[in-house]
DNA sequence: GCTCGATTCAAACGCCCGTTTGAAACTATC
DNA sequence: GATAGTTTCAAACGGGCGTTTGAATCGAGC
């Protein structure tokens, strides 16, 4: 039997349910991670978090729904400060067009930030987001599609002013990479080890990944547009 | 037909296993594209085929063999194809290093080739490979990494002549964010509708997509060295 | 002390899964 | 036409799945 809590009153019952409500969406956060959405069963998540099986179904309706909570409540509050950031930024400038740097570092930092809080989920969640974006299942590309928009156009408007040279359009593919290399990067259950060993022992290894990301990508939202000629498919021998 | 060999098996029966073993590949290349590995049932696959339900097992042993089969017959010809090209590239240039851009090319030249031939697969393959290099299940991860090693040690000496200034570790970090913008986007099951419409009506997207990424990968391989201090944490507000 | 809504729990529901089985069908060879 | 090896087939196996159910438990308010 669990400790009763004398403490609160009418909120003990909801601290009480809210208790399992996070015990659920903590384990869920992980076994996600490790295992993905489908190959994850509830058996194995409700086993984990310490909670009856039928707790998910109560509480969150279906697995469906349960996943996209596990993806709100790290995104929702992510994402409003990538916003929050952005704003700042734009405020201290003065009309002055932001650098490409900057924008992309109101990006970064707060995913960054994120990674590096294991309260809020830390890596477990970030790879869990990396892996939803190349899922297919139209119920998490509607959600995140949803989820991001807001964020996106904002700094697509912010972007375009820092980079001139590029139409709307080139401008969304121009990011639509980014998106692909940052997730990815984040995702990466050891798909580190796909190419190489990484130097052992380095602290803190997600500043160091953005730090590397960071320039990277800046230079490329800043290349020129590309000749078209540069990559024949006829190869000429 | 005069084999050398008549003790084995018949053309006949050969050509009729070999038809039910690629119906099977067929199939299952393109729903494991449409829903992924774990949300395909072999009932469906089979069913999608015109084959028995135990076709499967006999011909490939497990559903998971089936999709290691079902990756190389793509895989294996194309990093074949991207070696080869790079090699002439280095054969051609006699003893000048390469451009960066010229050994991207021998990078997405050949995705991009299969991309196109819808006899080999086409788009249907690469949406399938863009979502192994994300997926946890250790099997995938372990045969991926068998199947590239050769590939990305190739081209890693390649890029290191070229970019003089980067250093092991540093490339190989780039090389996996070229793969993560590379992969995320063949992946791309409308994950461009995440940001944007794209112009409708355009031909030859695939070719429009990688004239866009070869650019914008290319400046980020050649970017200098990220300063630590460009990426600040600390808010200072 | 009783009621009442919220939560937990064990058990079951119906369904679909990947795989196995053993017999039938087919075909080249003797 | 019997033989042997390969491939197909219908049927079943055991098990795990997400979800539902209805009773038990709990705490707060009257």
């Amino acid at each position: 039997m669990p400790t009763p809590r004398p403490a609160r009153r009418s909120i003990a019952m909801d601290a009480l349910s809210q208790d399992t409500k996070t015990r659920i969406l903590d384990a869920a956060e992980t076994l996600f991670m490790e295992h993905g959405f489908e190959a994850t069963s509830l058996r194995q998540l409700t086993g984990a978090a310490g909670v009856n099986l039928a707790a998910v179904n109560y509480h969150f309706g279906t697995k469906e729904e349960l996943f996209q909570a596990v993806l709100t409540r790290r995104l929702d509050p992510m994402n409003q400060e990538r916003i929050d950031l952005l704003d700042r930024y734009l405020r201290e400038s003065r009309a002055k067009p932001l650098s490409c740097e900057k924008i992309l570092s109101a990006m970064l930092i707060p995913a960054l930030r994120l990674a590096r809080d294991e309260k809020r989920g830390g890596k477990h969640f970030l790879r869990v987001l990396g892996r939803a974006y190349a899922d297919p299942a139209p119920f998490i590309r509607h959600f995140l599609s949803a989820q991001y928009a807001e964020m996106i156009n904002r700094f697509k408007d912010a972007f375009l002013e820092a980079l001139p040279h590029l139409t709307r359009q080139e401008l969304t593919w121009r990011l639509h990479f980014v998106m692909g290399a940052l997730s990815y990067t984040l995702a990466g259950t050891d798909a580190l080890k796909l190419m190489a060993q990484v130097a052992p022992g380095e602290k803190d290894n997600d500043e160091m990944v953005l730090q590397r990301l960071a320039p990277f990508l800046a230079a490329g939202l800043k290349a020129p547009l590309g000749d078209p000629r540069k990559l024949e498919l006829v190869s000429g021998d």
